[in-house]
Formats: C-alpha cells, sequence, structure tokens
DNA sequence: TAGATTGTTAATCGATTAACAATC
DNA sequence: TAGATTGTTAATCGATTAACAATC
C-alpha cells in the first residue's frame, strides 16, 4: 500500500494533485492569452467544480491569491509547477516505439511541463536509430546506459500488452523507480516501485456509462 | 453540475465505476487463462487495494459471489459487464485521425468491452478514403449521416488543441451527447453534454509527482 | 470607502475500512 | 463437519461544501 498524503509544506491528496494539473493547463491558456487574473469562481466555471473546492485545492500551495482581487495568473501557475516538483526538469523514457509511443512522444509538450524526453526504446531493427521527437529511438538493451547518463528513473510503458510484464520485470532489474503504464496488462511489481495505470479502454468503459447515465440535477 | 450517483438498482459512484472497469480487464486475463473462480483477496492483491473494498465494490452488482467459494470468474465478468451496460454495443466515433486517433483506434479493443468504431474522421485530404482498423477515414462533414445511420451519438476527439473548440461546438451541434476529450484544450459545452477529458500530459504530471513523493508505509 | 474575493475553520457528506453473522 | 469467504451493516476516515472574518 501506498501513502498518498505527501508532505510537501502542506498534504497534497490526489484528487487534488489531480485537480492542480489540470488547472495549470487552463492556467497555461490564460497565459497565452494575456490574462492577467482569476478568480476561484471563474477557475472553477472553467472547471466545473466550484469556488470552495479551487480555493481549498489552492490553499494548498503557497499562497499566491490577493484578497479581493483574484489571483495572478503567472504566479499561480508558478506555484503550482513547484508544488508539483515541474520547476525541475524529470527525465523521462518511452519504452516502446508503436503508434502508441510515438505518438506520446510527438504531442506531449513535456518539456513545458518539467518533463525532459531522454530515451525512446523498441526491439523493432526497422525503427531503431529513426528519430521521434528529435530523440533518436534505441535499443531497449541501452536503457541501463541512458538511465546512467541521463539519470533517468522514470518510464512510459507502450509496449504490446503480451511484452508488458517481461518488460516492467527488466525495468525493475533495471532499477527504475516509476512506471506509467499504457498497456492493457495489469503489472505486478515490487511496492517500491510506483506504477500509475493508464487503461484509455478503461476510459473509454467509464465515459460510455457516464454518457448514458448522467442527469442534469 | 453532474449527479454522479446514478440509480442503477443500486448506486454506482465513480470511484467504483473506475475500479469495476479496471477489475473487468483483470478478470478477463483470468478468463484467457482459464481459471475459473477468484476471492476478494485475490482480486485485491492483483489492483493493489483490499478485499473489503473489492467486496464493496461487487456488492453494487448482481450478486455473483458464493460465500466460502469466491467468485465464479465469468460470471463477474458478465456482471460487471451488464452492470457498466457494455452488453449493448455503444456505437462511437474517433475525431482526428492524427497519431493520437489512428493509435487509439488500432489499439483498443472495442468491441470486446460493448463499443463499436462506426467511424474515423480528419479534414486531411490525404487520408481520407484509408482504411484504419477497418473503418473508412471519412470527412468531418460526413459525421452528421453516420451519427444517423449508425445511431451514434458518442465521440473521442482527438484533433490538435487549436481546433479542439471549433470541434466540439459542430459535434454540440450535430447533436452529440458525450465527448471524450483527449486534446489539450478545457472544452466548453452545454451541460446536457457530458465531457470526460483525458489529458495525456497531466498523467504524466501525476505520475512525476507521485514517484518523487511515494514512500513505502 | 465599499465591494469583491481570498484564506481558513467548521460542518457535512461520501467513501473506505472494519467487523462479523450467514453459509457454502 | 470445519474452514473459507461472501454479503452487508456499522464505524471511521477523508474529501467536499459551507460559511465568514479578514483585507485588498
Amino acid at each position: 500500500m501506498v501513502d498518498n498524503n505527501i508532505k510537501f509544506g502542506k498534504l497534497l491528496t490526489e484528487p487534488t494533485l489531480q485537480r492542480l494539473s489540470e488547472y495549470l493547463i487552463i492556467l497555461d491558456e490564460f497565459v497565452e492569452n494575456n490574462k492577467k487574473t482569476i478568480s476561484s469562481s471563474e477557475l472553477a466555471e472553467i472547471y466545473s467544480n466550484n469556488a470552495n473546492q479551487v480555493r481549498q485545492d489552492l490553499f494548498k500551495l503557497q499562497n499566491t491569491g490577493r484578497v479581493g482581487h483574484g489571483y495572478d495568473v503567472m504566479k499561480l501557475s508558478q506555484s503550482i509547477r513547484k508544488t508539483l516538483g515541474l520547476n525541475t526538469e524529470s527525465p523521462i523514457m518511452i519504452i516502446g516505439c508503436g503508434k502508441m509511443g510515438s505518438a506520446l512522444a510527438e504531442h506531449l509538450p513535456f518539456s513545458k511541463y518539467g518533463m525532459e524526453l531522454v530515451g525512446i526504446f523498441d526491439v523493432d531493427p526497422k525503427i531503431l536509430g529513426t528519430d521521434i521527437a528529435e530523440v533518436k529511438v534505441r535499443d531497449i538493451k541501452d536503457i541501463p546506459s541512458v538511465m546512467i547518463a541521463e539519470k533517468s528513473e522514470l518510464a512510459a510503458l507502450c509496449v504490446p500488452a503480451s511484452s508488458a510484464q517481461v518488460m516492467a520485470d527488466r525495468l525493475v532489474k533495471y532499477g527504475v523507480r516509476g512506471i506509467l503504464n499504457f498497456t492493457r496488462k495489469r503489472l505486478q511489481v515490487p511496492s517500491r516501485v510506483y506504477v500509475r495505470h493508464s487503461q484509455f479502454i478503461c476510459s473509454f468503459m467509464q465515459f460510455v456509462f457516464m454518457s448514458k447515465n448522467v442527469d442534469e440535477i
């Protein structure tokens, strides 16, 4: 079992962690549009929750609000980044460069959110050596050397479900500390390794159920 | 605001909904491996929660357990499918056939989980007419006719963030009831339309934070 | 200043955990 | 039968909502 109540000055719970990361996306849109301030009720309106919850979440950060005037968008964005640890670049590896792995590598703004894509790995000789998102695709067996060179301990797993557990075992052996699992296989790893499951098909199931059953109040 | 406490015989809360969909993946692996029964503690061991929570979740289904003997894997799988509404085929459309859209179309086992991919749409003339996952890529403007022909009301949005809101507006106009948003844009839609946000970059942020901060108890 | 809106505590609500009688 | 394990209620814990004093 894992302790989700991480001490970070104040405690950050999982629901708050998730919302903070999503607020950040909204705030960065405000930044792009040159909006300087945002109130808890504005943010709540966009996020579809309520101002009380927003303030309760932001209360976990170093204070950035100005009573009577709302939040400075830039300062709030920075404060979330700092609290989530996105101000130092975390080196990330992507394991498996099929459609899913390469889509993630190409589309995600890692560097904007405190991550750096330091390696993409595959076994298919046909794609080894090609460039994706300005990173060369390397052989799986090069993972240990990249881990050392880049001080990387985090891996996103995008291999076929059939080889997911084998690959996870290998990553564990290499000393990886976290695995973000995009495969459909439920991974078994030692408790010292953090696994986050991101199974799209489950998102679809939940989406279908909610779409059918949601009603307005 | 949306009422998450859907009546479905018994109430299904969001946390339970999420876990049930993930249990289903585990159960289907058991089926493949010809395991006939599973106990709440076995399932909990694999899912990394506890037997009490598993039983509390399964309690929301039509009962499938056998006191003293655990759950029949097949029956339990069927019961979850039935409760989640995965026994009738829900027609799904994918809007945007870039790397992400085509990766989802090709990799996800829709038909295994009560969904049918009835349309893939894009604007790029270069890919219109090609086949992905045995579905022809069609022009965005064909969405309304497909919606009618296939009785489809659910769309997964995989277009570039810059055109996400415009596309969402169009989907809403066409009468879509649910949007599963894979773009980085926070969508604004009328409250009658259900939106589920699935933002990978946020998963990565949460993953990085948890990997760094999780400690064993 | 007056109005707006935060920061923060308290109250409520909901989800998880514990417990155990029922029973296969 | 005895042991195992569910179904289900009760107790606890945590998250959300409400409220409002502080103050910009």
